[in-house]
DNA sequence: GAGTTTGAAACT
DNA sequence: CAGTTTCAAACTC
């Protein structure tokens, strides 16, 4: 108990060195991983200085716990204190830290107060990674590698084998524009893809590598922020009119997500239930069940 | 497997 | 930036 005190005391410490630190609080929101409302999405700074990384780290912890409503996690959650302890760059902060503390460092007195706080707060790094490893080992024993079963769209994090992509078809765009997932995920098209007049076959790379810089030349055109359309992972909201995106045209419904306030979908009965009627449905199943049984009898 | 529908991407 | 066209995947028969 006075461990986890002196942790939390030290998570706090360091919360305030990376807040006085912070410097931009511009970029953008990405779909939160449980879907539950607008305040639930979650902000990742912009890809500007070092925010990249950040905005990395916080993607990767998002991924993590992307998957369908039956496979979330949301049952044992991470504790977001945590998770964004876990966030912050660790290394980042011990350069700062002995930055500050290169004077007293260089100094012969061994045991100095600075020199405590500084022994309190690496022990505290290293009681809040080995948190980190338990959180992610239980994690990782509850979710299930979800497939994607339709299209390319990888569902969690984890690197896609190239037995689980699925061939493209393109007649006309020799597979150098959006349309052609495998160009869209940035890898070659293989032999099972049924494409005609192939560019994406690695024999015209320089092609490739022009079409891609266009494509980000007019997505910063279009857009004044650093979008990134060649990464899947990201779901920025569909827009479906008439499938009420239960259908495999529909970008959340295909990765097995809930629509979220991102989404400018219309009639969408891929949003997540209230609670409350998510608590009677399941009253009202079990009160069936009830029924069923005493029917049987 | 051909034709239709759909939503994303591209274009105007 | 809204409307239109093009595109390839999903879907239907």
């Amino acid at each position: 108990m006075q461990k986890w005190k002196t942790v939390q005391n030290n998570i706090v410490f360091l919360l305030n060195l990376r807040m006085s630190n912070s410097h931009s609080h511009s970029g953008m929101y990405i779909q939160s991983s449980n879907d539950l409302a607008k305040d639930e999405d979650q902000f990742v700074p912009k890809d500007n200085d070092q925010s990249g990384d950040i905005k990395q780290e916080f993607q990767r912890a998002q991924t993590q716990s992307q998957l369908s409503s039956a496979e979330q996690i949301e049952d044992i959650p991470v504790p977001r204190l945590t998770l964004f302890v876990s966030q912050m760059s660790i290394d980042d902060y011990q350069n700062q830290y002995k930055k500050q503390m290169s004077i007293e460092s260089m100094s012969p007195i061994k045991y100095s107060p600075q020199k405590k706080q500084e022994m309190k707060v690496e022990q505290s790094v290293q009681d809040i990674k080995q948190l980190e490893i338990q959180e992610v080992q239980t994690i990782q024993q509850i979710q299930t590698r979800r497939k994607a079963n339709k299209t390319n769209y990888n569902v969690d994090d984890s690197p896609i084998e190239q037995d689980e992509m699925k061939p493209c078809h393109c007649t006309k765009t020799h597979c150098l524009q959006l349309y052609c997932s495998c160009f869209h995920n940035r890898r070659q098209c293989m032999s099972e893809c049924k494409c005609n007049d192939c560019y994406n076959d690695g024999k015209h790379e320089e092609d490739v590598l022009k079409a891609v810089e266009q494509i980000k030349i007019k997505e910063q055109r279009a857009s004044h922020h650093d979008l990134d359309s060649f990464d899947t992972k990201q779901v920025w909201g569909c827009k479906c009119k008439k499938t009420k995106c239960v259908k495999g045209y529909c970008e959340c419904f295909i990765r097995g997500k809930k629509c979220t306030s991102h989404c400018q979908c219309t009639e969408c009965e891929n949003r997540r239930q209230p609670q409350k009627k998510q608590k009677n449905n399941q009253q009202n199943t079990q009160i069936n069940k009830k029924i069923k049984k005493k029917s049987q009898v």
